[in-house]
DNA sequence: TATACATTTGTAATCGATAACATATTTGAA
DNA sequence: TTCAAATATGTTATCGATTACAAATGTATA
């Protein structure tokens, strides 16, 4: 019934041609006063709206950009995608999502549906192993923008935030804390931000003339769960730690909620440091010490760095790597010296 | 450099004509296996990708839906998201993303956006007061869904849970535990989820012979601080409730935090139900009991409720409210007579 | 008045894929 | 052998907008 209005149908009401009417609209300089008052009179009456696909095929610009990640339902990627959107929308660009669950495969899949609907750019969080899946983004010439979890390639940019010096803040804060035999859980140590967090732990713990000892770092998922049955293993040790490093908070949480069980004081017999800042680390009782991420500022970043990107006359491929600066938040779970912040 | 390969460039390549290489392309029954096979050879080897877009402005459809919601970085809008985009990767649509922060303005505006990139569909959980914004989508015989937040409009399609008998359930719990002074901290009472809760707490208090305490229904917005304002003026009264049935989890763990502080023991002396299943609430100390409103079927659901919809040969416009069932979360915060779950 | 130039509008190609219709070729039956 | 049907391929219009180029009109100057 509601067949779409065109700038044809104008063309015809008007008795002029569809590029006059386009010229009209699009505030062309060679196009009379009166005709463009009029096409933008009748174009209002006709109740028009511009065919974005239509424009789109013809410039080569879809306005789409692609996000991939590994899940949405997420504190920090969906922070993180906010900042995008927000930073996006206003220059006209609308927010492709896709989720890959952390499986390379899903993640290459998606890339290929995004280059065959032409989206301008891709912005990923990935989980590939290799770089392979990202070569064909860029033999067409797509941009193609990194945040969180990057590869190094040429020509790409990223924005990630600084983990080697999150690790180190953290465990430097636990060491001025006073406690001396600090645990790590480390997320997958083939995942670039986990193995800096980790060298960031590792170079803190030199700094401070500590030994560090393989036994205290322990590969976690992301989950309670594991966090448990990790703190468990290192309670178990002859010599066991008395704080902890974790790059999760959901597995920082559940050591607390083990080390509970077991009557641990916290933070005077243990303290804890967790990763991510989490809502729910500063809605408990016992709130937990973190690293703030900054997610939201990190896709705002990512999208800007795009647009910088897309609006660089230059054919030159700009690579720019953003590194974030993370920030200790110091809460109850490992602040035993000085008065409770928060 | 890189020109992107189309099928003019096979065909050309092959000396046949590009309406040969669609068909070949897409199993077209009347073409010759041997020209098939060349083709789809051909085109893998030329590196061949189909543009969407060129597809999407012939056909009229983009393969796109648009899901608007107030933010993203939120777990209910997150997850119902997460939802959807499941459901549809498999069926090759894309999920585009739009956030409103709660802005009527911004949806109207959303909504246009997304029409003039000609989405084949629109999620929306609403901020509008009014449904004029959606007249526009209809009148275009562009599908249109409602989850969570709807509106009621002839032949448009909702997802929802049943908000009332959450509120309901979530008070007669209350009741059943002993507490008969029980408040209630609505949402935003022009908005027929918040209505519906607020509606099934009163006809719990009802059925179980309460009389409805008007001074005891206070608006909150969901945030901590709304809910510790609001527990205060509570605890002023003459005769001061004993329990809280919050619509949301923000607002029921403000309220707990200021409980604590005012040494009330929960849920001995004071019980609470929140709302939403916030992934805190059942990570805290003290657990809290709330509704889970199964976002992420919520998501799934509108998802396949829009694939029915244009599945159906029919032009008849199918109208169908989903009203998912809501589940009490029972623990510590509330339940007192019983052990404790979880 | 004739010519040059500026202003405005029209014509037609283009972006990449699909499909109705037309045409050419092959096959089989009479 | 001949004609009809079946098979395979080509031609061309289309989706809706933009734009290089052409053409028409008006204006100013010598």
């Amino acid at each position: 019934m509601n067949k779409k209005v065109t700038i044809y149908d104008i063309a015809l009401e008007l008795n002029i041609t569809a590029a006059t009417v386009s010229r009209a609209l699009n505030n062309n300089p060679s196009i009379s006063e009166a005709t463009r008052g009029l096409v933008l009179k009748t174009a209002k009456l006709m109740n028009y709206e511009q065919n974005k696909l239509a424009l789109a095929l013809k410039s080569g610009k879809s306005n789409n950009v692609g996000v991939i990640v590994p899940r949405i339902d997420n504190n920090f990627f969906g922070s993180v995608i906010r900042g995008i959107e927000e930073e996006l929308n206003p220059h006209g660009y609308h927010v492709i999502i896709c989720q890959t669950n952390g499986d390379a495969l899903r993640e290459a899949e998606n890339i290929d549906a995004l280059l065959n609907s032409q989206v301008d750019a891709v912005f990923i969080s990935t989980s590939s192993k290799d770089t392979k899946p990202f070569e064909r983004i860029l033999k067409k010439d797509v941009p193609l923008i990194f945040f969180d979890r990057k590869k190094t390639m040429n020509g790409v940019s990223s924005i990630t935030i600084n983990d080697f010096d999150a690790g180190y803040k953290a465990t430097e804060h636990l060491i001025k804390e006073g406690f001396s035999k600090i645990a790590h859980f480390c997320g997958d140590i083939n995942i670039e931000t986990f193995r800096d967090r980790y060298e960031g732990y590792k170079k803190a713990l030199n700094d401070y003339k500590l030994k560090e000892n393989k036994e205290y770092v322990i590969q976690t998922k992301s989950t309670l769960d594991e966090g448990k049955n990790a703190i468990k293993k290192l309670l178990k040790l002859k010599n066991p730690p008395n704080a902890l490093f974790s790059a999760s908070d959901f597995a920082a949480l559940g050591a607390i909620q083990e080390l509970r069980e077991q009557n641990f004081r916290i933070p005077e017999e243990f303290g804890v440091v967790g990763f991510s800042n989490e809502p729910f680390t500063k809605f408990m009782e016992l709130k937990i010490s973190t690293i703030d991420q900054f997610p939201v500022d990190m896709g705002r970043m990512t999208a800007k760095v795009f647009l910088e990107q897309v609006n660089s006359s230059e054919k030159a491929k700009i690579e720019k790597k953003v590194v974030l600066d993370p920030e200790l938040i110091i809460r109850d779970s490992s602040q035993r010296k000085t008065k409770k912040a928060f």
